[in-house]
DNA sequence: AACGCTTCCAACCGCCTGTAG
DNA sequence: TCTACAGGCGGTTGGAAGCGT
């Protein structure tokens, strides 16, 4: 036996929405609120839709604060950095971008910014290229108006990058490689020498179990000393210290490969711990 | 202009989860 | 504890728009 249907679909009207319903619903949301029950706003406001398309409707497209397409290079990689962390967990994801919808990120992802990465266009982790200069100081302004970051300071060229839950922390604990991963974030394909000469910092390779075993109530991202020398086990003791060599600091995060790849990879990148639910990031 | 193919995105479907009774 | 129900979510689809031939 089968769940029962949230409304009668022969009596239900489907497809794209008419102005008039758009003002309808609009306005009786504005009025009167959901009640607490989309399931029955329909009658109550006269339209002949099914609840949930009254609910979707509304979240995706009528609601004030809605933006719609033109995501930045700056919202590209925050995108693919969490889709990397948690997959297709497109709800946590856009709630990290104010404005976007779970709906326009998946959209997005699946229409264009997968095709992106697949072409390089995307600043992704130890991309030896020329877009990390994407992170600029223009880019802070999508988010500074997120209540739980500072504001950046005027003298730097700091990125903000919006909060990320402990429920996304949590996340982190239980990845694993789909294909598109593989594809996507292949060592070829990432630029990564692993396990090579580069790979100077084995000695810190609790790094990523770190990571993904985390009970810290913090998310957690890693900034690398690109050609740095010490491991900063002291730094790891005494917290984070942001100012040292910033110039040689480039924008990295926990890509959530889980195994030996993640170990691998996290060996040669992760250097230094910092708090990611506030993680001021800098250009490198 | 007409046709076919591709891309994009709004909307739907059905499963899962949380919660009230 | 169980059940029913609504909300939430991710996957998928259908059609409009764009583009090339």
């Amino acid at each position: 036996m089968g769940r029962a249907p949230c409304c009668d679909k022969a009596n239900v009207k489907r497809g794209p929405w008419s102005p008039d319903e758009d003002a309808t619903l609009k306005n009786y949301l504005h009025t009167h609120g959901t009640g607490g029950n989309w399931i029955a706003l329909p009658r109550k406001a006269g339209l002949r839709r099914c609840g949930k398309s009254c609910r979707l409707r509304w979240l995706n497209y009528l609601r004030p604060d809605i933006k719609h397409g033109g995501f930045t290079e700056q919202e590209d990689q925050i995108i693919c950095t969490l889709y990397t962390q948690m997959g297709s967990r497109w709800s946590a994801i856009a709630s990290q971008l104010p404005g976007r919808t779970d709906n326009d990120v998946k959209n997005y992802w699946n229409t264009k910014l997968k095709k992106k990465l697949m072409a390089g266009k995307v600043i992704s982790p130890n991309n030896n290229n020329n877009n990390k200069t994407l992170l600029t100081t223009q880019q802070n302004s999508d988010f500074q108006d997120n209540k739980n970051c500072s504001p950046p300071s005027s003298s730097s060229s700091l990125v903000h990058l919006p909060i990320l839950s402990n429920d996304i922390n949590n996340f982190s604990s239980n990845l694993s490689l789909d294909l598109i991963h593989q594809q996507l974030y292949s060592p070829q394909f990432m630029n990564l020498e692993i396990g090579g000469a580069n790979s100077r910092n084995n000695k810190n390779n609790n790094s990523s179990s770190n990571i993904e075993g985390s009970t810290s109530s913090s998310s957690l991202a890693l900034l690398d000393y690109k050609g740095g020398s010490s491991l900063l086990e002291e730094e790891k003791q005494h917290g984070v210290g942001g100012d040292n060599d910033e110039s040689n600091k480039e924008f990295l995060m926990d890509l959530g490969f889980d195994g030996e790849f993640s170990q691998s990879i996290s060996s040669y990148c992760y250097s230094e711990w910092v708090d990611f639910n506030c993680a001021e990031i800098k250009p490198h």
